[in-house]
DNA sequence: GCTAGAAATGTGATATTATAACCTTTCATA
DNA sequence: TATGAAAGGTTATAATATCACATTTCTAGC
């Protein structure tokens, strides 16, 4: 993976958002289930945000959209792309986000959450995989998953703190 | 910090208990605030465990005890205990642990929790804090709190697979 | 095309976790 | 023993997540 990084204020977020439906695609296919509409709409309102979303968000947005749905369809959907690998869960937060990049299943991802603005970053840090290891053989743990997250400021709120949103 | 270790089943319980009340007591005394007697019961059941335990666990548990208390207040007390260092959040599970050892304030801590009998493990394991610490560097990342949780077999359970509980 | 089974979603209710607002009690200290 | 701050009580409600069961949509096989 690489270098973590905090997408700039003016990216070309459209590419990010393109990129993200189209990866997810293939992933179902290669999963072995379908993208449907709900599923689509679904991490479209999360790839159209850097930012963690909490499933009420998710349907507040889609409401906003014109498309009323319930919760209980919400966190299907989400469940379903959680286990495609389409979308985190950050669990400090119990929010979600789309997933900008692919990764290595066998390394856990670190997340770094800004707090002024919600962004979240993923990292694929080398050295991590190797502690984490080794704070399991040493506790003889027999480890099935991890939860790596971070919180503070992204380089961008960091210099203009006590703003809200970039 | 010591390597991290799961707790014998058959290990002096009972000293682990009031070794953490009277921790506790210091740690109030040096924090600035009082042990009460809703935070020394609150500390009481989740030290008299091993494992994570909901905020709703805690009250049955008091309410078994003969004490009926609010969530309110339970919340509250669990805020103290977490302030002063006396008890560590699982994000991943919405429940709490007596903590049962002093920690260096600047390191993050591991939390290995067990899939199967919900026990907890510490560890400070060396080499995180550094990998942690570069992925926020090359980020440029203003770092705040980590949360960082395992989840898998403790060593007692790994033995004897789909049981539940020691 | 038609149809049986599987997968996905809808519907309505409810469980679980956490906090708000406001009032009363307890406690240190002066 | 008055006083203010900290802690806790009471009631209501917010925020997050799931259950049970009905309906719809899709896929295969015929
Ligand atoms: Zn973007
Ligand atoms: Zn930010
Ligand atoms: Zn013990
Ligand atoms: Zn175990």
């Amino acid at each position: 993976m690489a270098k973590p990084r905090f997408p700039a204020p003016d990216h070309d977020h459209q590419a990010c958002l393109s990129a993200s439906l189209e990866r997810a695609e293939s992933a179902y296919v290669e999963a072995g289930g379908r993208l449907t509409e709900l599923r689509a709409s679904v991490l479209r309102e999360l790839a159209a945000s850097h930012q963690a979303l909490g499933a009420y968000d998710v349907i507040q947005r889609l409401s906003a959209a014109g498309r009323r749905v319930a919760p209980i369809s919400v966190y299907r959907a989400l469940d379903s792309l959680l286990e495609v690998g389409l979308v985190h869960r950050i669990e400090s937060r119990n929010a979600f986000i789309a997933c900008h990049e692919a990764h290595d299943e066998s390394r856990p991802i670190l997340f770094l959450v800004c707090d002024a603005c919600g962004t979240v970053a993923e990292s694929g840090e080398e050295g991590l995989n190797e502690a984490l290891g080794n704070a399991a053989r040493n506790a003889k743990f027999t480890l099935d998953d991890t939860v790596l997250e971070m919180t503070g400021l992204c380089e961008h709120c960091a210099g203009r703190e006590g703003t809200r949103g970039h």
